[in-house]
DNA sequence: ACACATACATACCGGTCGGTATGTAATGCC
DNA sequence: GGCATTACATACCGACCGGTATGTATGTGT
């Protein structure tokens, strides 16, 4: 039906390759520093192709939430979790995921990042990072509750509070590891939060 | 000796009103958002004056980062450690002295926020937040150990790694809470911090 | 009292920003 | 196969940015 030529028009190619130096441009420079003109030489697009996908940067940017980054949560957090057998082994196995990436200790979580960011400033991006924080945090809570009905997870435990207390260390952890650029930091910082999940276990 | 007449010259006070304004534009909007403009407007003052004080834009940060910063951490966290003859107690004080602050809330902690948006960007920004981060770490470690002599503190405790823990809990339960606008959640996850504070106890 | 440095204020500059108006080639529909 | 519509490219704009050059008071040392 289509892409029988390559240098044909192909408006969703076109939006998603956008979308990737976007979110690559947000990741390492944040969202107000993010240059158009940087994205576009990146993706060898004009003004026109933007504008004509996304009627403002903030467009684009809260695209970027939703799609992007809230892609790369479905596959590597929700998805795992929501099919788990054994939640305790699949939230740690998540956990070491991130450690072997070095572009995560370089440039930090991508939500995280926006969230600090953008939270006071646009309440637009919030609500987007708040909907998607609110669903790493009931995925993290419907795992636990899974596991304490398994018998995996101990009963006393508090899932929301628990998963609200993971998450926070985890993004702290990211964070202190980008400022120090230290593997090492995060490494022994992570070992700790392991240590606080495992202490989860009946 | 000086400061008779009201509008004479005090450069050590205008340099005070630019970097306390700096300090707030910055905190508000992050480093590369701060304006200037806007904090010559706040103060009153004009380009000759920050370019006579500070000859860019880089140093006048480097300098909230420095003086306002630093000296904030040092009154509220790294001289009540030092002086402190009950360090957990202390510790959770200082904790619970983070809580009542609303700005706190809504812009963040200072130092993290500029951690996360300079440290990939800028290597000298990067080595003063380190270096506050690390006397931090330091403070709390110091604090951590003489808990241990004085037997208040579990003596199976990795002081260092515990310090880097908690550190890195508080800075992501704060960033948490700040794209939430929520103190209730902060105070979920403060808690679930303090609980894990009291853990450390013999 | 004079010379000089300090401490600002004013005016201006090039560059980059996000955004827009317009032109044009490819595509889908009848 | 004409014909809107979509999907871009090109050219341009005002605003704001950080930074500088210059002017001008206010102290300060001798």
């Amino acid at each position: 039906m289509q892409a029988k030529t390559q240098s044909a028009k192909q408006p969703d190619a076109t939006r998603d390759k956008l979308l990737e130096a976007a979110f690559n441009e947000i990741h390492r420079y944040g969202f107000q520093a993010a240059s158009l003109s940087s994205i576009l030489t990146d993706t060898g697009l004009t003004k026109g192709a933007l504008y004509h996908h996304f009627p403002a940067k903030q467009d684009l940017g809260l695209a970027v939430v939703d799609e992007v980054i809230g892609r790369i949560f479905m596959e590597t957090v929700f998805t795992p979790l929501h099919e788990s057998k054994h939640p305790l082994k699949t939230i740690k196995e998540i956990m070491r995921n991130k450690r072997a990436k070095p572009e995560l200790i370089e440039l930090g979580c991508p939500l995280s990042n926006l969230m600090q960011e953008m939270s006071p400033l646009d309440e637009q991006f919030r609500l987007r990072l708040n909907a998607l924080m609110q669903r790493w945090l009931d995925s993290l809570e419907d795992a636990l509750k899974r596991g304490q009905q398994q018998g995996q997870v101990r009963q006393d435990i508090h899932c929301a509070k628990a998963s609200l207390f993971i998450i926070s260390a985890l993004e702290g952890c990211v964070g202190i590891a980008k400022n120090m650029q230290s593997t090492k930091t995060y490494q022994q910082c992570f070992d700790q939060l392991i240590e606080y999940v495992t202490s989860l276990e009946a």
